[in-house]
DNA sequence: CATGAATGAGCCTTCATTCAT
DNA sequence: AATGAATGAAGGCTCATTCAT
């Protein structure tokens, strides 16, 4: 007899995160949230000391689900390095619905301190994994580092670039781009 | 006897969008503007109707600074494209300070319909502005596409993302890749 | 065309007073006092920062009502020391209706440090004013000493204490008594 | 295999007082007890119906402690009525550790006429204690009620008045208040 | 005897908005 | 054009109380 997958507390942070990416960290009402799960705001205060620890422990939660997990399936499945680029870059394909908490997380470390300084050590992290991969297949160091940051502008910035491209869609603009920064 | 500079109502957009570009759209209270502009909230309703009316305004303001007026500075100068597209990059760097509001609008446009249609607006005018220019360089229409998608990735990335860069400077690597861009 | 007697903002300390001492600090509410002045709780924060600013000039009111104006009014009738005792004495007793906020200060002080030392400060002024009356009546220091002692437990001590005395009522053993101190 | 000296319901109890002498009533909080005792606060419930089931047993428990047990003590000693009343006066300064709880108490019972109630026995009950010993000694009824209610508030008054007596302490002019009191 | 979890009422505080002057 | 004062709707947090286990 297991307990429920998913605790009470998890249920809690799941709905947090839901709220950050829909309407940013002061969407994250411990008041909307309860009504959300269907239970009273006090019972909250149980789970969490406050309204802060919620959004740190969202963060944890996303730093763990955008980085770790994310190297460790494309480690998992070996092959040389451009396989693995093209996995990542698949990878990052899948976490489509995740990316509004990403981006949440971006708009709020323009604000917040301890946002940015944990926004930091995710990006570096990421940045370090692709730098090496990418250097095994360019010598050239300013070049890969071209190379990575354009990988990450165009993650980034395919969600906040509203502009349409005739007759092309989207994602087969990014697959063209991405192609032509493996060659 | 000529009116001053800058009209009482100019002082509210203008600190409204520097509220936004520091906080937000959340961050754009009555209460905190009129704080800051030395008056009482009461008087911010003989400008305007209401809150979302500051907000609308706030919008057309910035519209008109990222766009028209841009694209007529790039085009004042005259030249081929090659030399327009350094032009605006050129410019680009040049509203920086201007970008806090830029990111903050691209954030907002994701929980917010109406300035999503207008940010769409704004991005296929820039869009088709710089479509122009790099049709004149290069003679595939996907090639052509992917190089604008990259610069306006790169410009909305730049200021998103945390990672360093070693021993280069961030404005280094994005020197680099532009020149790239254009070759 | 003179302003209201009590401002509104009076009327927030006046309430707030006869809240303190009907039940104690813990008692004065914003929302209680709110309606007992029927008004919405929203209007005091226009009046005070907040409700510890309102118990801050609860206290400076309460010390200038029962210090200041107490003293002033002793010495404005003239006359030698025991004049002047007799004259506190009964003036002791004419504040019979703010006795219930010096209790509940009293109490107050207990608990919270700057109560106390503001209870402290208090306390030695008028022990100060009484020291100098009962020393032009009295040589011996220790003597003086003791009867101020008594005048003070006396005043705070009737309050306090719930005790019966057959069939003489408290304020003639009290009155009995301040005369005994006297000779 | 005797019980344990102090079962679980005293320890609430100890507790309670302990958090009255604190903070008054209003600090008896089943989570604040229930914290110190290292228990959750769900368990209060078996031992107590309510909140005020337990006040009224703290309020039980203080009377004992301070009528009963306080003349048993002073009256198994023996001897005459000065000496009597000699032990007395020295055993109230004994107590003083209970005197935050008896402080409480009586600022209480200006709040809450079933305190208040109690009060007016345990005072009564003091005072006729006192009356009888006084009384063996001074002749004029009177006086013996001057001085019973002059000691009752000197013991009251004594931990209310926060002023300082130059270079006698508080201890030294009660010492001499209550050997004048006893000639 | 006690825990884990929740309810619901109450309080402090913030803020958009209104309105008389 | 703006101030002083207030309203009312939220929202964060605390706490007595309940209840299944």
């Amino acid at each position: 007899m297991p307990a429920p997958t998913r605790t009470p507390r998890d249920r809690w942070l799941d709905e947090g995160l839901r709220a950050l990416a829909a309407g940013g960290p002061d969407a994250v009402r411990v008041e909307a949230l309860a009504q959300a799960l269907g239970v009273t705001k006090g019972g909250f205060y149980w789970h969490f000391s406050d309204r802060s620890a919620l959004l740190v422990e969202m963060l944890d939660r996303w730093e763990h689900m955008m980085v770790d997990a994310v190297i460790e399936r494309v480690e998992s499945g070996g092959g040389n390095a451009r396989l693995r680029l093209r996995r990542l870059f698949g990878l990052a394909a899948t976490v489509d619905d995740q990316m509004g908490i990403e981006l949440a997380v971006r708009d709020w470390g323009r604000r917040d301190a301890h946002v940015a300084e944990r926004l930091r050590r995710v990006d570096n992290r990421r940045m370090a994994y692709m730098r090496g991969l990418f250097g095994e297949l360019f010598a050239d160091p300013a070049d890969v580092e071209m190379r990575c940051l354009m990988v990450m502008s165009l993650f980034v910035g395919n969600h906040h670039i509203a502009a349409e491209h005739g007759r092309r869609t989207r994602s087969a603009v990014m697959k063209d781009t991405l192609r032509w920064l493996l060659s």
